[in-house]
DNA sequence: CCAATAGTGTCTCTGAGACATTATCCC
DNA sequence: GGGATAATGTCTCAGAGACACTATTGG
């Protein structure tokens, strides 16, 4: 009836060291083999019950992940992103902190004291690899132009939204927290406002007792994200 | 390969007498025949050059409207929402209003003359009719909810850009664009702060000379959209 | 005690809303 | 002139940011 080609991609982001990742993967069949891509297959009609299912199976099967957070983020289509064919791609975006990315589900607290560099000798797949999205390599399909949309709205909805919370791990300091939306918004944040808008939001508890010891100085108070908010958006009625 | 069916569908939105519609057409084959929905059809892949061009000639071919603003809303998609098998619909809202939707491109200024009621007797197909989204018919698919979703996306965006004015038609006076505004938002706006909103969206223009004449009162200036913004969004840093 | 960072109290200034005033039409 | 709505000037109050001060750790 239309031999359309059906795809999902998953734009797949972390925050290392206050740069923005995305996660690539090397291309096993062609076209465009041993190229780094996008994480993405066929939906499977047989046992997916909707493309964001799809998304998560082929980001478990490729890569091992199962990310706190995923959104589609839109669907891209034509006659020439595809040299099979027509095509059309479901593309999800997804955000890991880079502990839990590499297998280590404790806090961001701990981020700086793992290996730098690129992911690897952890449970990741070797072909799986962390690229600063502000020096691609040269990328297969349309998926540049795929990566700069989703960063896009990650920086988007970083002004008024919970959305970097999934960024930084199960436990983390408002410090931390403070420092990802910086590094996402590119400038730096009043901490009075930026603590008074946290509270206004209503989505972090204290972790009782438990403090960040990170040096020769006062420790700060721990939070996580309350139950309610581990899959779902706050938002704020005027912006940070 | 895959054999998941793939379509596009539009949610044409426009305001009657402050009330939202969406444009359904009675459709005329299998499945659901008979039954209204949303406009939609197949990609061909032969002419379309993405899906965003397939709903355009969807919308064109079928109702004769060409919407002044056409975005993507999201992709639905499963394998029970269609009969017919694993479906995927890429889904697009468009705003027309209520004038220029009857083919008449002058002035929201002159909706109150046009007749109320249905669409029809004009250049409209006979099968397409306007319903109050808060009346809706039984719809086939999921196409209730994609409703629903297209409106939330519609409020959410009115609250900090400039979406609203495709609702306006071509001119419009500043008081008829804030009860446009005031009937998405659903409570009523300052008229001072409405203003300044406006000028700080730098996106209107006078048109020189011209007043609407609407009763025994000072007239009110004419505006309208500058040609920069035809086609895209205008964004306020803290909303409404 | 000192250095360093966490956390909070308070002042100021911007900006949104309320109100009032002026403007311009038809009758 | 009167009634009606458009357009704008101005006052007030809330909220965001700047600054400063206190708190708590390790050395």
């Amino acid at each position: 009836m239309n031999p359309v080609i059906c795809t999902v991609d998953v734009v797949l982001l972390t925050l290392q060291d206050d740069a923005l990742k995305v996660a690539l993967l090397q291309r096993e069949r062609e076209p465009f083999a041993h190229m780094p891509a996008l994480p993405g297959g066929y939906i499977h009609a047989d046992e997916d019950q909707d493309a964001k299912s799809a998304a998560l199976r082929v980001l478990r099967e490729k890569t091992g992940i199962s990310p706190p957070y995923l959104e589609q983020l839109a669907t891209f289509s034509g006659p020439t992103r595809d040299p099979r064919g027509w095509s059309v791609s479901i593309i999800y975006y997804a955000l890991v902190s880079y502990p839990v990315l590499l297998g280590n589900p404790v806090s961001a607290a701990d981020a700086s004291t793992l290996p730098a560099g690129h992911a690897a000798a952890n449970g990741l797949p070797a072909a799986l690899r962390l690229h600063d999205i502000l020096h691609l390599p040269t990328l297969p399909f349309d998926h540049t132009s795929i990566i700069d949309t989703a960063v896009k709205r990650l920086r988007q909805k970083s002004q008024y939204s919970s959305l970097p919370c999934y960024l930084a791990g199960e436990q983390f300091t408002l410090p931390q927290l403070q420092r990802i939306y910086e590094a996402l918004m590119g400038e730096p944040l009043n901490k009075v406002s930026f603590r008074r808008k946290m509270d206004e939001m209503a989505m972090l508890e204290k972790v009782s007792g438990q403090f960040s010891a990170a040096g020769a100085h006062r420790p700060a108070q721990l939070y996580r994200l309350k139950a309610k908010f581990a899959q779902e958006l706050t938002l704020l009625q005027r912006g940070l």
